[in-house]
DNA sequence: CGCCAGGTTAGAG
DNA sequence: CTCTAACATGGC
């Protein structure tokens, strides 16, 4: 069995982070018991059944599955920091943000919360894409459905593991496929759209990663179905950028209206506004503003 | 029942 | 560039 270590920053606090990957009971591409995650992680083509705990300041990574021949330690070790953001210096965000009365209190309570994000790509355009304009709840359940028809499922201790359907099965679907789930016909269509961008249109994140945030987002949005607000979910999901924003987003307009205690709902200048305080911040402005929801 | 949900597109002004 | 209707269906 194989066994990683990897430290984190001081600003960093496992106990918020967990929170976050428990908050839907329906969420199908990891679990987590005892303060202990279970994820299977795409390795090329291995397949890493994943353990993650925390313990000395350090997340530990255990592989239930390893056959340590096939594992590829530093790509699995890239992830994991990925996916937990550890790059990211937030003690300038802190300082900003602590002198800030909207993200002040904020900031002190949920100290150390990350962005849990999404390395694959394809993932997070696609689940934004299955959040779009729909209430987190249901965006779960055909989460769920989406990955438990199409996606490739692993055992490890017991424990079933999924895996996010790849574009190339994905990119062979149609409205028979999608419809049946319930996803509406626009979804359909745009789901199979972003498959193909990868399939047909040689779309990957490392030729996202090449270009200037604005060339990945303008890249991004050239695909019909990721708008303003997917695109930036998907540079701060996935390519940790603390810059990108997604400005129409329904949470962070509600979480401003809430902290402001406005009787309606803010329009896009005020939001604008408000964030111009943030800038360079926006993702991790963005991130608080939804822990307080 | 009505309003809203982690929006996007196409079309009009 | 900004504004709007249409899309479509569950959650509360």
């Amino acid at each position: 069995m194989y066994q990683l270590n990897i430290p984190v920053p001081l600003e960093f606090s496992y106990d918020r982070c967990i929170e976050f990957l428990l908050r839907s009971p329906k969420e199908v591409l990891h679990s987590v018991q005892n303060g202990k995650v279970y994820k299977a992680i795409a390795l090329g083509d291995f397949v890493a059944l994943t353990e993650v705990s925390f313990s000395n300041r350090q997340i530990q990574v255990t592989v239930l599955n390893a056959d340590p021949v096939f594992l590829k330690q530093p790509v699995l070790e890239e992830y994991i920091r990925q996916w937990f953001d550890l790059k990211t210096n937030l003690r300038p965000f802190y300082a900003m943000a602590r002198k800030d009365k909207l993200l002040g209190p904020l900031v002190d309570q949920f100290y150390g919360y990350r962005i849990v994000g999404q390395p694959d790509l394809f993932e997070s355009l696609v689940w934004a894409v299955i959040g779009q304009q729909i209430n987190l709840s249901f965006a779960y359940t055909l989460k769920q459905r989406f990955v438990e028809t199409f996606g490739r499922r692993e055992m490890a201790q017991d424990k079933t593991f999924f895996l996010f359907p790849s574009p190339e099965v994905v990119a062979q679907l149609s409205d028979a496929d999608l419809l049946p789930l319930q996803f509406s016909k626009q979804k359909s269509k745009y789901v199979v759209e972003i498959a193909k961008a990868f399939v047909i249109n040689g779309l990957s994140k490392d030729s996202i990663e090449k270009l200037s945030f604005d060339q990945a987002k303008e890249k991004l949005m050239s695909i019909k179905g990721v708008g303003n607000w997917t695109a930036n979910y998907a540079l701060m999901k996935t390519f940790r950028y603390p810059n990108a924003f997604p400005l129409e987003d329904a949470g962070v307009h509600n979480a401003i209206k809430n902290l402001k205690k406005m009787k309606v709902k803010p329009t896009l200048d005020q939001v604008r506004r408000v964030f111009k305080k943030y800038k360079g911040w926006e993702a991790y402005a963005t991130l608080y503003l939804w822990k307080s929801l």
